[in-house]
DNA sequence: GGATGTGAAGTAGTTCACAGCC
DNA sequence: GGCTGTGAACTACTTCACATCC
């Protein structure tokens, strides 16, 4: 657990650390104390080597002939994507989707930590969702390190404006809008409706193979019969 | 609506198209009716140069000195999508986020029709969600272009066999879970909680900037003081 | 033997700079 | 004048191939 600094690392690698620390944890609960970099890039769709090059940009954690210690390689991941750290989250708009989120055991994970609910919605107030009372959003809000919205696209800048003033400097945009932030402030979009096309394009276009690119497009090629038919 | 062949785009063209689309349609409701590659590049976050290198790829539709035609524009983009045709879509788990899928008038757009809804939960089978009854998703399968997971991480590789054993050849998984497919079936990701981490690691190590990438991480440093303090 | 880590080569995507057209 | 479209330069990432070490 040293403290290390930031480390910069290339943002495609950046992407793909956490799939691999998922797949370790799967590969664990299964019994396994290491793992290779071919059994690691066939489950998250990119190459061996890419896996090696990716690793090896957290420090000399390998194995010559051995692999990776399950245990070291998680630690390292965890500590390069600072997770050793703990981020104060909030969910903004408590429709099916926030209230998706908050209820999730898979997503508040690894430092992530649920602070606070807010809505505009009187019905809503007051409820409690995710053992949290949800707040009115116009109201004070609390600091946190990054603010989830899940509000209806016409509200998005304007609420976006408020957490922004209220001091959050980070913020996962579900919203299908394009947000307009000052300098300083973090914003990542999620798109569903744009994974969808983007789905749909390489089902006309490429046909089915889409290897690479794991991020959030990620194209399996693992051979598998599935089931047991043909 | 001239039929025209797949047309090859480099990936990161193809995730960028759907953000100019919004941006367009935005523009449009506003009054424009042309708008230029250095708005369009400012709201994506990218530059304008990449902009025009990523609509050139679409034939020449700018007009030098002048911009692009918002019509023209929103009619190639669509086309180089595959948007003038329409997708079968099946939504498996009928979830809090299946039900937000299902029910948001911004998911199932530009060709993305649903069919059909599915889940394993009898208290949930035979319910009407966003007008279509809730069918067993260990019965019969309908025939659909595009399979939605939102089902529980463990139900997710059981339930993928069976829709690929239903003939659908392309997943959109949003359960955190890698998926192992045959070949010739595309998997696309989506994955909250790593969407989080990313956003959460450049929190610490490359502090708030984070311009470039639009896919799923923009980062938007467009100028803009909100609000009205300051 | 076997799998890592890494220079070197290759490929893909972005940015520059400017010619071309409205 | 202004903005597009694009060859050329550059940068970033991936892949190859192999020396290295357990």
């Amino acid at each position: 657990m040293s403290r290390r600094r930031p480390l910069r690392l290339p943002e495609p690698t950046v992407a793909r650390l956490p799939v691999y620390q998922r797949i370790a944890e799967n590969w664990r609960s299964r019994g396994h104390s290491s793992i290779d970099s071919s059994q690691l890039g066939d489950q998250a769709g990119v190459t061996a080597t890419t896996v090696r090059r990716d690793l090896a940009g957290l420090g000399s954690l390998g194995v010559r002939g051995a692999g990776y210690d399950i245990e070291t390689l998680l630690n390292h991941i965890a500590e390069a994507l600072g997770q050793d750290r703990t981020y104060r989250v909030v969910i903004v708009g408590v429709g099916n989707l926030g209230r998706a989120l908050a209820n999730s055991t898979s997503f508040l994970v690894r430092g992530a930590e649920l602070v606070g609910l807010y809505d505009a919605d009187l019905s809503v107030i007051g409820s409690t969702v995710a053992r949290h009372v949800v707040r009115d959003v116009h109201g004070e809000i609390d600091l946190a390190d990054v603010a989830v919205l899940c509000v209806p696209p016409e509200a998005a800048q304007a609420v976006a404006d408020r957490l922004v003033r209220a001091g959050i400097r980070a913020l996962l945009n579900f919203a299908p809008r394009v947000l307009t932030v000052p300098q300083g402030v973090a914003v990542h979009y999620v798109d569903f409706s744009i994974e969808l096309q983007i789905l749909t394009y390489h089902l006309v276009s490429g046909m089915g193979l889409l290897g690479g690119g794991v991020l959030h497009s990620v194209g399996i090629p693992n051979e598998r019969p599935v089931g047991g038919d043909a």
